[in-house]
DNA sequence: TATGAATGAGAGTTCATTCAT
DNA sequence: AATGAATGAACTCTCATTCAT
């Protein structure tokens, strides 16, 4: 039966995006069922066929809404360029609230999108995904030269390399971090958000003046 | 039918783990059946479980095996420590080196393993993933300190919380490069390798005295 | 496709139910293949799962049913107790024409369900199954107390434990009457029926005043 | 290697037998793998096939020696014919201890060998199996008449279908009373033995002068 | 005689997807 | 727009059996 009264087709995409996300933090991609999915979502199964044309669709528009939070995650730690080792910091504890709030999509942005935007004819999502990876780059290029025009980071830094460089770096820590949280509190005695701020503070010191 | 000749039972698993690994590496885990796996290895698959108690197992066997090459290619790097910063390099190369000949390998050790050792009680093959692990962190940090002591590294180092910051970043970095070459060869006109280059030194600019 | 009318879903179970009942007779529980059933039963194998969680519940159906099936067997037989001889003539006739026409329920009862309610939380349906026994039982005990206050069987009798050994012999003496058709034909040079009339009467002298 | 010192190739077959009688037992017959049986009985799996053509001549010669102990069993209750009633007393005792015993073999004389005979070109072994069962026959039958003409049991029963009658009883009670042997002390209150002698006393009666 | 090695055939089960309504 | 019903294709895993040695 009509259990939802009406909706813009978009709200529909977003309980069953919202879902299936929920399934595939749990469960993993291949783990979540287009049935779990739809159960959860209070869908019929049939349905979700009829907003979307099918599973990897679905994975698509979060691998979006991920790239998208990732996007404003950013853009809110630079929003005030005060001080540039403060921005950094803002963005480190962004970055981790999203990893901590949201895993799934974290590993979204650094996994899959990583990987995609090369080769194949995308999907518009995927398009999208990668243009706001773009819009990404570029607001972290502008903190960057900011920085180095206020002298506050190294002159010598190459913007975009830098930029990639940190991204993946900062990247691989948060996720190590949290793989192996229960290891780094044991065999360090320092708990993952120590570890993490360390972490940070040494990388911060690559490209500090 | 085919057959094959005598060969002892440890050659029939290294076939049949490499054919997996290849395959893996192609379509994921879950992406990857058995019967693919049979085919790709010249055996059928009621062989397999011959050699295997189940998939779980081919994966923990190639989990191992990464572990121990990942292992092999840092010591053979930091053998020879004469200078800090070559030795550095050469890690560096090793595991870009690695990465190139066995992407799922290199993939397996950062991001399966560093998720294990982490509760259950797992296989022996597991126990000894870990196990190797803990070899490959006494290296670096002894490396590490061998580096403090020559003063080439900052003396303010903490020793395992920098390895495993090194690690998870260094990992990080070859990831994305490698998810991202086409990207980073169009959008910085810099291939691969000179970007990996360019972040490698970046990052050690954070633990140079 | 084979797509089917619609019918009510219990519809639907009961053919799959029966014709699992046919080819379990057939072949035996662990001889018959989801496969065959299917075929059996005109629809596709994936679509026995949703009418069925799996074999074993299907299975169980067959128990329930075959259950059911006897108390009205047994009911019907006692309806009427005007004299307790006729009535005992009536019961094992309906006996004998469940086993002619539901050879593999009859059996289950005997076998199968004997075997069940001891031990493990089983299934709903599992559990009526065993309600149903008692059901059964109190009825026959009923129909012996009767048969004992008219003075038409024997006053020493223990109810419980005669009803339950004539379950068993009745049970047994059927079966084998089935089992060895052709040979009790050929070296007794009697047919069947007569073979278990004599058996049914020769039990009734050992309850009868 | 060669386990086992020569032997005749028979003692072979008793070794293998034996362990896929306890594994029948244990897990039913199709429960029990040839591995299984294989690794029981002490022997490389192909050299089951040495001594035996497949599964089934295993059964086929479980199925004989059932057979032959059920003869042995009932033999012995038979030897001294002093007594008719204490024959009939030992007689059940006996079967109640073979299928204490050897639950799997009881079962087999009962349900196995009760639907054979009849029909196929069979094995040798089910042939002998089936004079067994001609053996025992007669030999009841030649009870039955000494008890007759002792004028301890009634002189109209007409042996052949009297013993089958009793044999379907016996043997459907015991199976009864071994299935239900917690439900019968929970709602009889009485251990299966005490219920088994009074099922037998009852049917005696039946017999009687 | 005895077996290690191999496998074809098939088991039960799952799931993304389709389609008539 | 929404869904109940159905399924093809695939999955992991098992097992009786074969055969070269």
């Amino acid at each position: 039966m009509g259990r939802r009264k009406k909706e813009a087709p978009s709200a529909h995409r977003e309980h069953i995006a919202a879902a299936a996300a929920q399934l595939f933090q749990a469960r993993g991609i291949d783990g979540a069922s287009m049935d779990e999915i739809a159960q959860a979502a209070g869908y019929s199964k049939a349905t979700l066929y009829v907003y979307f044309a099918n599973k990897q669709e679905i994975v698509s528009l979060l691998a979006l809404q991920s790239m998208q939070m990732m996007y404003k995650c950013i853009a809110q730690a630079l929003a005030q360029p005060d001080n540039i080792r403060d921005c950094y910091q803002r963005l480190c504890q962004n970055l981790l609230q999203y990893q901590a709030e949201k895993p799934f999509f974290f590993q979204m942005v650094l996994t899959k999108i990583n990987g995609l935007a090369e080769g194949q004819p995308c999907l518009p999502e995927e398009k999208s995904t990668y243009e706001v990876g773009e819009d990404i780059n570029r607001l972290l290029v502008d903190y960057l030269l900011a920085g180095v025009a206020k002298g506050e980071l190294r002159p010598d830094l190459k913007p975009l390399p830098t930029i990639f460089s940190l991204w993946g770096m900062l990247g691989g820590l948060i996720q190590l971090a949290n793989n192996k949280e229960l290891y780094i509190s044991q065999a360090m005695e320092l708990p993952k958000e120590q570890f993490l701020a360390y972490g940070f503070q040494l990388l911060y010191s690559s490209i500090a003046n």
